[in-house]
DNA sequence: GATTACATGTCAACAAAGCTGACGTATATC
DNA sequence: GATATACGTCAGCTTTGTTGACATGTAATC
């Protein structure tokens, strides 16, 4: 390590340099502030946080999910949940059915408002994505969701497969 | 639209339909949380949280920054910075020095202590940052790196690109 | 030299969104 | 019948953001 340059193994290691691993760390860090910033504006709008967003999302995303799934897909508490959704039942935007195989459990669902307001959130938030992965081109896209998969923890990186094809 | 399966023009479009937009918004969402899960950890045993962490990592990244500089790139109210700056030259881990040009403005320097629990957080941060370098690849490193960099706002991307070699 | 602008710090009050702990109710399961 | 599970809620606390107001010291300008 002292002489001889860094060291390498065949091919090249360059990019695992703590210099580069710092600049991803800053990239993640600015990147993901432009990622919530159009959200953030519309939410501030009707009184809403990015809370109420990632409800909304997960909601549209799996409908009739149960209040269980979601406290595991958001990682917080059951009351940190219950007032986000207490307020979006309250205004109509989401709805709360009994189960019907087990009546404990309350399947959520966006109802027409909650729709609307689901579709002008991801339609701002797609723009940008859709910007970014356009400039970036479809080899770097497919990069861009390599590294964050491998960035998940096991137990989301489920919850993030679950749909897929 | 209608007829003839999605358009395209030459190259294939497809990783810009709705469904890969917000497989990339997921992606950025759960991976985000891994990003953040083991500096948070150890913030939280030694009293701190992701804000003390922000404000250690761009001081180091530039040593004798002034406050409003930290300002800019943390994108943050002063009464806010300032109560968590406040914490940490108490605790003697940052230093604040009168600038000398202008006498006005304050130089942020990590202490040894500083620079001790800074080391301690990006380590944790960089390893899982290479695991998941190492694990896609130098080239989704560079298309993350591509996707993320689009995705910033523009005085974002400023900050950002500072130190670029 | 007086005025104005800027950099910083601070007090107070408030809000969003996380947390723990405790308790209640309805339903399932053993 | 006892126990476990799903959900809701009350109370209280923390972190980290906000606005508004005000003070101090220094720089720049007229």
């Amino acid at each position: 390590m002292a002489l001889g340059g860094p060291p390498q193994t065949g091919q090249s290691l360059l990019f695992l340099t703590d210099e580069q691993l710092r600049k991803g760390i800053e990239a993640m860090f600015f990147a993901y502030r432009g990622f919530t910033a159009d959200p953030d504006r519309i939410l501030a709008e009707k009184g809403y946080g990015r809370a109420h967003h990632r409800a909304i999302h997960f909601i549209h995303r799996s409908p009739r999910t149960t209040v269980n799934n979601l406290l595991g897909i958001l990682g917080v508490t059951k009351q940190s949940l219950n007032r986000v959704l207490r307020t979006l039942i309250a205004d109509g935007l989401v709805q709360s059915t009994v189960g019907t195989q087990d009546k404990r459990e309350r399947h959520l669902t966006l109802t027409d408002a909650g729709s609307t307001l689901e579709k002008e959130l991801s339609t701002a938030q797609r723009d940008r994505m859709r910007d970014a992965y356009r400039e970036a081109g479809p080899e770097a896209v497919a990069g861009f969701r390599a590294v964050l998969e491998a960035m998940m923890d096991e137990e989301m990186r489920r919850y993030y497969q679950v749909l897929e094809e």
